[in-house]
DNA sequence: GTCTATACTCTGATAGAC
DNA sequence: GTCTATCAGAGTATAGAC
């Protein structure tokens, strides 16, 4: 941790992923008042002492882990939609690719958006204004879709993004993998669900 | 407490809601985790060990809390349904119903809704089934309506109540009180979404 | 960087007087 | 039924050896 300027260090940005990947799963599942600096420790392998020695607080290894899932969630929303021309399909591509954060590999994104509670103060804020960000890149998307005319004139943009991504959040709650539904067919419900209410020249249902 | 059968005691019922409701009121603002019993004692006015001798622990009281709430929120919503002969009004009704119940007066129903993983094992299991059960008078609900015709066919109810209840729920997140919309703003505009894209007679957005 | 050991705080729950 | 007083346990954070 000494060298910095030398060393670009994917080894030590490696071994802070893995431990707020580790960290991410044990809230997620219990939350993170109920998860103890030692489970932390004991999943990522080490003992207290040593993860105290990468943060000084159990508060603020939460700041770090939000940090990295906003990061996370926006290259991945960003790639979802890239180099996508059809503007409905860069929105189906979106839905599913928040769907994904929130329910396929990695449990930061659930941390950020289900655990910025557990924060206080000054930390609280900075959370929040991450989710902000976040939420931003689909105000943009949305506003591109409706200048461009796919999107009806008539419809609150901002409450559109605020009930969908709702909607897209809540999955989250009830989602088993290799339950009834997969994430494609969550994914389409919602898609068309949206197509059909605000597209302009939206056809059936499917 | 010990005398049952003769009197129907009104007052204690009166006493157990407003204990569960100042709780509540706590454990939505700090989550269950990080409220005190010694703060739910003091917002009631009484002190830790009167406390214990209503609830045995802290998590018996989060439970006879959620299954007030549950009465509540049916109650609630059965009212509001109750005597409305149009079925695309009466889903209308419903979707505002579950918002006041979110974001108006009582915090029960947003414990019941978000706090439920705060519970372990036994307790847990009843909370889930709670939580089914309400959800079941939407089914109902929706049943109905695709059994009238009012739905389309070709639409998953399941999903449908599933995806729904997530838009509304969510909004309890971001909800402020005299903030940029009203509840009714948000219920018509879930109202107007969820019947453009099943309804199926129904006309343009708004 | 990781370990051992521990200090200090807070909390949920209890016992028993009134 | 409510109070005072307290216990036992858990948890975060720290100190310091290696």
């Amino acid at each position: 941790m000494e060298k910095k300027g030398s060393q670009t260090a994917p080894v030590a940005k490696s071994d802070r992923e893995f431990v707020l990947a580790a960290s991410a799963r044990l809230f997620r599942n219990q939350g993170f008042d109920r998860t103890t600096v030692k489970e932390i420790a004991e999943a990522c392998g080490m003992l207290p002492g040593s993860l105290h020695y990468r943060y000084p607080s159990k508060e603020s290894l939460l700041v770090d882990l939000m940090r990295l899932a906003l990061e996370q969630a926006s290259r991945s929303v960003s790639i979802a939609i890239a180099g996508v021309s059809d503007p409905v399909e860069q929105l189906r591509r979106g839905v599913c690719a928040h769907l994904n954060l929130l329910v396929g590999g990695s449990d930061m994104v659930y941390v950020l958006l289900f655990e910025w509670r557990s924060l206080c103060g000054q930390s609280r804020q900075e959370m929040i204004d991450l989710r902000d960000r976040y939420e931003a890149l689909w105000a943009t998307m949305l506003k591109s879709l409706a200048t461009q005319g796919v999107i009806r004139g008539d419809v609150d943009l901002n409450l559109l993004r605020l009930i969908g991504l709702g909607a897209l959040n809540w999955v989250a709650t009830w989602f088993h993998e290799g339950g009834r539904y997969s994430v494609e067919d969550i994914g389409n419900f919602v898609w068309h669900l949206i197509r059909v209410a605000v597209v302009s020249d939206s056809g059936q249902f499917k």
